[in-house]
DNA sequence: GGCCTGGCATAACAGCGTTATGTAAAAAAT
DNA sequence: ATTTTTTACATAACGCTGTTATGCCAGGCC
């Protein structure tokens, strides 16, 4: 008979030994990026054996969609710090903001989660990049307030979004790639792609420029100066074998 | 040695060897996607040892780099079938259909080309990118035409350029990633985008609408019935060992 | 107490890019 | 025409990768 398998647990494994991975995993990546992040490299890291990378997580591609699932985490921690003020369209582009802060601050898993950029073998799951438009929901709940406010011209608030997604996501993709060098530096395509984008579906250029000028003083303290807090439990100390 | 097979060993560097390797890698990488992309692979394929990539690349970066350089003059080559009519933002716009379509016809060597997929360690170059870069220069003067025409408000005609590039390029790489299903699939979020695009420059809903749909129509005839035509050298029959 | 079960260490396997070495053929020099 | 030099390529090895088969042994259950 298959199996009511049973909940008879002989042995958990160590509650520190997961996240002590994904810790280290998520720093070699950051510090010294993809080429670096190996199950042998953790493992040495951490002073276990890769064995524990697939009692966890089935490999390194379960490890490596852990790390991704942190930085959808971590994005939409930004956006929730984006406050909803009475000017919409200035929080629509301190969205923009948030999400090029974001990308710019994990350089390398923002490649992974939505650059295309296989790590190790893994690619995305549809479950996963479900996981990452889902974020979105937050900017078509502003575009609906830019068009309730007749800030914006079109009706259809999810596709504004996904033209507003696109484009930024498109900027700091090129921008992570090197490929934004003067004159045209990242950062002034970026300030002249949100007024443009924001006259591009309605806005009039005086609000725009007037909303791009509101949130670039907001970034700051609502995006900037959010801590990355410990998102999936809390950090336990490093453990250190001797 | 027994080694009755080939004869086809002239010893100052084969000209076959060389376009053979880079022909047998493309087909690989637009086949069966970055994965099977081998030294050992494409050496097995050509009937050579894996040194051949070594003398006559250097590496397998070297030839990632030479496949690179070929994807280049490909989207040129679409860019050079764009007409210059009388509707400059209609050019505009198919530019952008044009960069589309090469991205979409080799989604993975786009992938290395600007969505900084790093293949068998290979990473571009500042030289590299530079050979990229260049080919916006056709969208830049296409840009000038827009704005004597008076379609564009800005006068700063590159950084036009490339808000469009990056705001194409996004939704060009996200549509690759399987990010955009439906409602809002590429093929609607590109109209839309199109369109804002032009709006957001500086163009009038209607006359962009007007140039979007006349570039629509362009499409068929003067990009995808482009052939990709042999871009390096002749390409030589394969060679059949055995 | 002894079960088991499952986390983890050890070691092996197949594959990768790369390189040291040897060979033989083409080019150059005689 | 012969010798010398050059160099493309084959072979095999090195160190690396992700993965897995095996075995030990520490725990919660009986």
């Amino acid at each position: 008979m298959l199996c009511h398998t049973v909940k008879v647990s002989p042995r958990r494994s160590n509650p520190q030994t997961r996240s002590t991975l994904v810790d280290i995993a998520a720093r070699l990546l950051a510090d010294e990026g993809p080429q670096s992040l190996s199950a042998r490299r953790i493992a040495a890291e951490a002073g276990t054996s890769t064995m524990a990378v697939y009692t966890n997580f089935g490999g390194m591609s379960g490890l490596v969609r852990e790390m991704v699932y942190e930085g959808f985490a971590r994005l939409e921690a930004y956006f929730s710090h984006v406050a909803l003020t009475a000017d919409p369209v200035a929080d629509m582009t301190l969205f923009g903001r948030a999400y090029r802060h974001n990308a710019l601050t994990n350089p390398h898993l923002y490649a992974v989660m939505f650059g295309g950029a296989s790590l190790a073998g893994f690619s995305l799951t549809a479950e996963d990049r479900q996981y990452g438009r889902y974020t979105l929901s937050t900017v078509v709940e502003c575009a609906n307030r830019c068009i309730t406010a007749d800030r914006f011209r079109t009706g259809d608030a999810e596709l504004v979004a996904h033209q507003l997604w696109t484009a930024i996501h498109g900027l700091v993709t090129l921008e992570l790639g090197d490929y934004l060098i003067e004159p045209c530096n990242a950062d002034v395509v970026f300030e002249a792609q949100l007024t443009s984008l924001m006259v591009g579906v309605g806005d009039t250029v005086e609000s725009a420029t007037r909303s791009v000028a509101s949130s670039r003083r907001r970034l700051k303290k609502e995006v900037e100066d959010v801590r990355p807090e410990p998102s999936m439990e809390e950090r336990p100390p490093r453990k250190r074998t001797v």
